[in-house]
DNA sequence: AATGAATGAGCCTTCATTCAT
DNA sequence: TATGAATGAAGGCTCATTCAT
């Protein structure tokens, strides 16, 4: 909290804070709150993110770090069908972000700026050599495309997480994912 | 004509410029631009819907009544499978609303209230039915309660439409509410 | 200060306080302020100017208003040189604006819009003749161009009412005028 | 290099930048930008001038300085008519500053502290000189006082500059002092 | 002495809501 | 009942100033 200290830490602590109050109380969210919620000023807010489509861009692009990240460690898993549908669910399941994340997938000229681009680039590919695996191993159809899968983790990450029972949204889940493997 | 059905005819406007606005803005339209949509000033607006809540509730539940009345037409239909899957498909795909409805179904306090309460329970009815009679037709799994149905439309209801290429979505929509289907 | 009783009249109130204020502190006043001056919320300023430049704009158009009501009765005055200097005089010496009427006179972007404009070219074509006329009667030099008395109004409206003594304001505005007349 | 010249060097560097931006942007210009012009950080302006109104009259201070170096070197020429009229049209068409050097004179407060009230105390000497001699030799009325010499200098700066004519604007200049010679 | 991150007051602007007409 | 002007709380953003390093 000292400033200088430690410039990247107060950086990180308001990416945090975006995250979870983006996803708890929608993009609308005030940056004077978010600033409360990490514990700064918001001047520094501002400092470290100019614009509030600038953090929301930098929280997306997080997030899509983790996306990415795990969907290539999950490349190279022995069960491709299984490592496809593993991260859909975890995906999907992730606390925190829900809503934002979806809802800054569809806004436009969000995601489409240079800091998203490229990780979305780098989950795209990552996506794709999943879901190729997958094909190739007959647990997924072989008429679906890797937009297609990131339809389905929209549509699930935004009305999945609405279920509070636990049993219930997992089974849920499977069911929609189910929608992509061969009959 | 009647002052009675004046302000009748106004209310309806209102609710019909709300739709359309809310569907191509978002739920964060201002009063303001309804109004000038609607051709009244916005005390009118705020005469009818004493509050913007009121006003999204209002359209909400004038998209389920729709759905009601979709839901209890295709009930008669005999092919309880395509009935269901009829109705879903023309429900995520229906014009106009789109994201403002499932943002709507989304927020908290909204759909919980007086107004939207008994058309939604009138839907839930509904969509039961056909849903009860495509699982004995075989055409939907066994396992799969009202509930899940509802967030399969939310969950399309928000994703598909983002797909501008109109065979890709409908082949994507098909797709995802397969996972309904036995396997 | 009531609601409706007359939008006309608070537009005015406006006006003269945004006058008013931007004389005393300067362009930089804040709208807050102008409108406390003006006994109304600061929701009823952006109503009328929903910019603080178009309210810039319009004390502007309202100066150079009387500025051109001024310059048009004295065109028939009968003695041009006196009709030239006269207008000259009470131009600079009016109450109110200073200040804020020259920093927007220099202002790149202000005076050039089209609230402005239609007057600003009023005012020059009213000077024109009035210098004209002065010419003419030989009270003013041959090789003086209406751009030119913009300029000593520009400069003598900044800096000569500065001087708190009447008498001494008055010579010198006197004597800077002079600098027209043939030697 | 000792520390000391260091910071003297840092000194003189953020006058330079903020003469330089203030010219250019207006007194309303950010710290930050000129602390970025001069290749320091925030701090170091603040060091040196602890307040942005110190940072202003130093600014105003050296120019005054330069002024009152000009009107010294100009007392000693051989024709005092000619060395006041060239002390005038330096000044005004003096790069730089302009805009920002006839803000400051006028704004309240300014020009009255300690470190500018000397200065002006020798700028308004030598100007007085330059005056009494040009009276003297008869160039200039004899009922001009310094303080309208430093009025016509006020508005002079102000307004002329504006023009961008090199022609026009020396002979609008030559224009607005000639009120200041006998007819 | 220099740096620049942190701070928060303050600015412009928007918008739901009220209420005189 | 309809109208739209008025209101003021909030929101995004800027900037002078402070202070740990």
């Amino acid at each position: 909290m000292s400033p200088r200290s430690d410039a990247a830490r107060n950086r990180a602590r308001v990416l945090d804070a975006a995250q979870q109050v983006f996803a708890a109380d929608g993009l609308g969210a005030s940056t004077e709150q978010i600033a409360r919620r990490a514990g700064v000023g918001v001047g520094t807010v501002f400092r470290h993110f100019p614009t509030k489509e600038a953090l929301l861009s930098a929280v997306l692009a997080a997030r899509l770090e983790t996306l990415a990240d795990d969907a290539e460690r999950l490349a190279e898993d022995p069960d491709p069908g299984a490592a496809l549908f593993d991260f859909l669910a975890r995906t999907v399941q992730a606390s925190g972000l829900k809503i934002a994340y979806a809802d800054a997938l569809e806004r436009a000229g969000i995601g489409t700026d240079e800091v998203v681009a490229p990780v979305r680039e780098r989950v795209t590919k990552a996506v794709a050599t999943l879901l190729d695996r997958a094909q190739r191993a007959g647990a997924v159809r072989e008429d679906v495309a890797v937009g297609q899968v990131f339809v389905f983790i929209h549509g699930a990450s935004r009305a999945v997480p609405t279920i509070t029972d636990d049993a219930l949204r997992a089974a849920t889940l499977r069911m929609m994912f189910d929608g992509l493997r061969p009959r």
